[in-house]
DNA sequence: ACAAAAGGCAACCAGATGGTTGCGGAAAGG
DNA sequence: CCTTTCCGCAACCATCTGGTTGCCTTTTGT
């Protein structure tokens, strides 16, 4: 199940710096990323490659650098899985729910 | 931030399949879910106390057993950083998160 | 009264995890 | 050409984590 890999990519607290600063600037690479950070690029790296393996981010190489980028599907998935626990008991969150499996933008 | 501790109860598959279960068989006990479980009744002991850690679940001591029943509000937060996060390079998800942030239901 | 059943606490263990340092290779730039 | 810079790989380390077993207390039921 993928959503067992975006799980444990979001536990991590750095890793979500990551994913955040990520999908604020695109195209932005480890070593920058890194340097904003308390860890070294390396730590950040391992942290790209649990991020990727969960598809939340790609990477591509240009050259000498790797520029990475956001992807959003998966985050769906555990949306969807959280409103579907949230919905035995709320079902407000039903709603949310029937919103992440709505229409989804044209691919 | 309990959003930490959110992610971090999710994380484990384990804990999800005990949170899933309680929301949908509220004042079930620890012993019962063991029984459902290939894991022994101190672990999943070990699990209710990290998910009541988070505020996932709440348990409620009756005589000899404790009875378990999901408490939702948290997860509203785990969805409200996903939304945020997603809203950098998706704005549908952005629509998710003004549902999240939406009116609450009366406390 | 006493055995059975539920739960809590503690010690212990193997493996995963987040982090580091060190090194080697490939592209940029002078 | 040679140095710098960015990356990837590997080894290594400490700690966290999920799980177990063992024991003790409390409640229930006969």
């Amino acid at each position: 199940m993928p959503t067992d890999a975006v799980f444990t990519a979001l536990a991590d607290p750095t890793r979500r710096t990551v994913l955040d600063t990520i999908a604020a600037r695109a195209g932005i690479t480890a070593t920058e990323l890194a340097a904003d950070l308390p860890v070294t690029r390396q730590a950040v790296a391992k942290h790209l490659h649990v991020l990727a393996a969960a598809e939340l981010v790609a990477g591509e190489r240009a050259g000498r650098e790797t520029h990475w980028r956001a992807t959003p599907a998966p985050l769906n998935d555990a949306i969807a899985w959280m409103a579907r626990v949230g919905s035995a008991w709320d079902d407000r969150l039903a709603a949310l729910e029937r919103s992440a499996h709505g229409p989804r933008r044209a691919p």
